[in-house]
DNA sequence: TCTGGGGTCCTAGGACCC
DNA sequence: TCTGGGGTCCTAGGACCC
């Protein structure tokens, strides 16, 4: 690239078709063949999507987030398999510790996701290494964004799948990013790219051309400048290697079919409360708000939240709170799903 | 295409207080 | 009291992301 000195880059290493893949090493025979990941792994299930889906089912018209009975319908030959959170989480941690053995700073972004900061004269080399390292320790393939801060690099490595490598930096974001859509940004979907087209608003270029003021005025004093800021290709550039802290914590239950009977609503309100809180025990944390979340036919969703008199780690508190809010929601309606969410107080800075 | 589960952050409006 | 104006907290919902 005909760069001399050392400088500092943020790279985005995204791991290529994380669950499908995972899933293929436990089950070689399957290389070659559509296979879907979801649920249970029950294609006849209602209410169940896929988690992810192999290229040849992609070929079918198969895609993540697709309920299984229509993945059926459309690739009746898919092997489905249920998904498997913690062999997910178990293959995340290797490819974490591969990275942690480079002289970069590492920021995990979920399972299959990871910024790293790092000073260097050579990226590209960096990234091919990076690729090398995870392949040959965990057999994954991954592809990876190269840029000057998290957005540029989070495009990039978009840029670079299957298994490649992208630089995405202010030298080629307009030539690159102008003349796309505005939901290509990271940040913007699809409701905003609507509600900006509806302002004339539909390319980056015109985005980062416009009136921040005006922006402002009809998406809010922090969103609407923020979105200018992103077409314009900037972004957080800072790599934070300490542990994320939760804001909070939820289990939520889609039930296959209705809840009709209001006397079973309860029950399961009861069953939420006590799971969150054990969970929020485990981890070490206080609860302050609890909110619960009901989602009815046809799928209209309704929540109600408290906050608690004092930060607490008893479930029989918890649960007294969630059936106070479950008292003020309505319950006339068959129940598709049923939430319990909690907030947790934040640790001393 | 009858639409999961688990998160984060922002906004708007009302209550309340001085 | 026929009143004002600002600050802060709380709640409900929206949008986005993996």
């Amino acid at each position: 690239m005909g760069t001399t000195s050392a400088r500092r880059w943020i790279l985005h290493l995204d791991l290529d078709q994380f669950i499908a893949a995972v899933e293929l090493l436990r089950h070689p025979e399957l290389r070659g063949r559509p296979v879907v990941v979801g649920g249970s792994g029950d294609p006849t299930q209602p209410r169940t999507v896929a988690a992810t889906a192999t290229y040849e089912a992609r070929e079918h018209g198969v895609h993540s987030g697709m309920p299984l009975r229509t993945a059926l319908r459309r690739c009746p030959e898919a092997v489905f398999l249920p998904s498997d959170p913690p062999a997910y989480e178990a293959a995340s941690a290797r490819v974490m510790a591969v990275l942690r053995d480079f002289p970069v700073l590492v920021e995990v972004w979920g399972w299959d996701e990871a910024f790293l900061g790092a000073t260097t004269d050579d990226p590209e080399a960096l990234a091919a290494a990076l690729q090398h390292a995870v392949r040959a320790r965990t057999r994954l393939d991954c592809s990876i964004g190269i840029g000057d801060n998290k957005h540029q690099a989070k495009l990039a490595s978009g840029f670079a799948k299957p298994a490649g490598i992208h630089r995405l930096t202010g030298d080629n974001w307009a030539e690159t990013m102008n003349h796309r859509p505005t939901d290509a940004l990271w940040g913007i979907g699809a409701r905003t790219a609507k509600k900006l087209a509806a302002l004339g608003l539909r390319t980056v270029a015109q985005l980062a051309a416009a009136d921040p003021a005006e922006l402002a005025r009809h998406f809010g004093r922090t969103n609407g400048p923020w979105y200018r800021y992103l077409a314009l290709g900037k972004g957080e550039a800072e790599v934070v290697t300490t542990p994320w802290i939760a804001r909070g914590h939820s289990r939520e239950t889609t039930f296959t079919y209705d809840l009709t009977d209001p006397a079973e609503v309860p029950r399961h309100i009861t069953d939420l409360a006590e799971r969150v809180t054990r969970d929020a025990a485990d981890a070490g944390r206080e609860i302050i708000r609890v909110s619960v979340k009901i989602r009815t036919t046809p799928f209209l969703t309704r929540t109600r939240q408290a906050k608690l008199p004092a930060p607490t780690t008893d479930p029989a508190t918890v649960t007294r709170a969630a059936l106070d809010l479950l008292g003020r929601h309505d319950l006339t309606r068959p129940i598709r799903l049923l939430g319990v969410a909690v907030e947790y107080t934040m640790p001393d800075p």
